[in-house]
DNA sequence: CGAACGCTTGAGCAAATTCAAGTGCGGTGG
DNA sequence: CCACCGCACTTGAATTTGCTCAAGCGTTCG
């Protein structure tokens, strides 16, 4: 779909900015935009903490088709996978600075890694009633209000990744995305400081879009 | 929606036919067709091993539109949560026993709550591929393939739940998957042999129409 | 300056939903 | 045993929503 130029990672030259997480830190790698994190198929021995940037993890049909299923931020953690193989891609989305943790063996390591799993699959499963039961406006409302929310809750926040991919995250085309958009912006819900940001004027409507 | 009728749990007499799993077990429990096993809100501190019938773990919108996340069939593990509370609503389809897990401290019991859950977070990011990006009559044919599966492989099988309940697991209406059905059934690729239970014919067919 | 890319907007169309009757099966009671 | 009732499912017709196709806009980059 999305043409994506598929650059090595680059170990990035300065120390992770902190060590909060629990288990073996190794240096932050840079991802290009676009750029392979692992791909279906690949080994999954390990996992990955996003410091600056944004991860997508998608899956495609034969004919093109792709759906998203999570977008990571700075700060959340993803990579796992059972059987030890990894079932979806991930890609940067963005210029992307990610952390390997090392799945050690320690019980410490393994509770961390099930919070994190649970915490996808919760929020997997709350992603299923949005593209499963809700209409294009209320996705889009649903979203606006996660990304604002997973960005310290601020009004005004980026969205790092292109309208194709929030189409992919939310089973939309880009064309519908872009109606909302527009159709949020007349009504003065929202006001797009750009392509990639947005400041969410009334999050009280968008709130009550989603029931 | 669906009238679902509360009943108590029930303590099956006879005790568990077997004790395969890792960590403590209790005695079945009997729960009859649409009861409750736990709500959106409870204290989630403990997992379900479905012994016979079916589970659905679902969620709803405020003016009732529902989304069935997940079924459980027997032999599966279920009720995992973050924050140790549950996100979801969790009935059984159809007269079901249910043995509980202590979700202990031990080490074993951790890891095994980590596959159960890993595999969980992969089935529901492969159902999000079909809600988000399939039409009404590729959904159909990966549920009835999903079915199949996780009951043998065998090409005859029974659907424990109603063609509501497959609606709003694939997020459709009764109507369009009873079309659907209809549609399969003209085609011969599948035969219904009585209302919940399938023969497929051409699983071929129905494995390409998925891509 | 021109090309390319991502986004927006419009018009027509197709798929699935909504609304509205039917149909058939299982269970109950006469 | 059979008739009736209720419920789940099926089928049809009209409507709506979002998609497809197509054109235009604005920014960025060579």
């Amino acid at each position: 779909m999305s043409a994506t130029a598929k650059s090595a990672p680059i170990v990035l030259l300065r120390q992770a900015p902190d060590a909060r997480h629990a288990f073996g830190a190794e240096p932050p790698v840079l991802h290009g935009a676009g750029s392979e994190v692992y791909a279906q198929g690949d080994r999954a021995d390990r996992l990955f903490r996003v410091e600056f940037g944004a991860v997508r993890i998608h899956r495609l049909l034969a004919d093109g088709r792709r759906q998203i299923c999570a977008f990571y931020l700075p700060g959340e953690v993803f990579g796992f996978e059972a059987d030890g193989v990894h079932h979806f891609f991930a890609e940067a989305v963005s210029a992307t600075g990610l952390t390997a943790l090392r799945g050690g063996a320690g019980a410490e390591a393994a509770h961390d890694h099930l919070g994190a799993a649970l915490r996808s699959l919760v929020r997997a499963q709350e992603h299923l009633l949005v593209v499963g039961r809700q209409n294009a406006a209320e996705r889009i409302a649903a979203f606006l209000l996660d990304m604002a929310e997973r960005q310290g809750g601020l009004e005004q926040f980026d969205l790092p990744m292109s309208r194709s991919d929030i189409g992919d995250y939310l089973g939309l085309t880009i064309e519908t995305v872009s109606r909302v958009f527009s159709k949020l912006r007349a009504q003065g819900i929202i006001r797009l400081l750009g392509l990639r940001s947005v400041e969410v004027k009334k999050p009280g409507v968008l709130r009550a879009m989603c029931e």
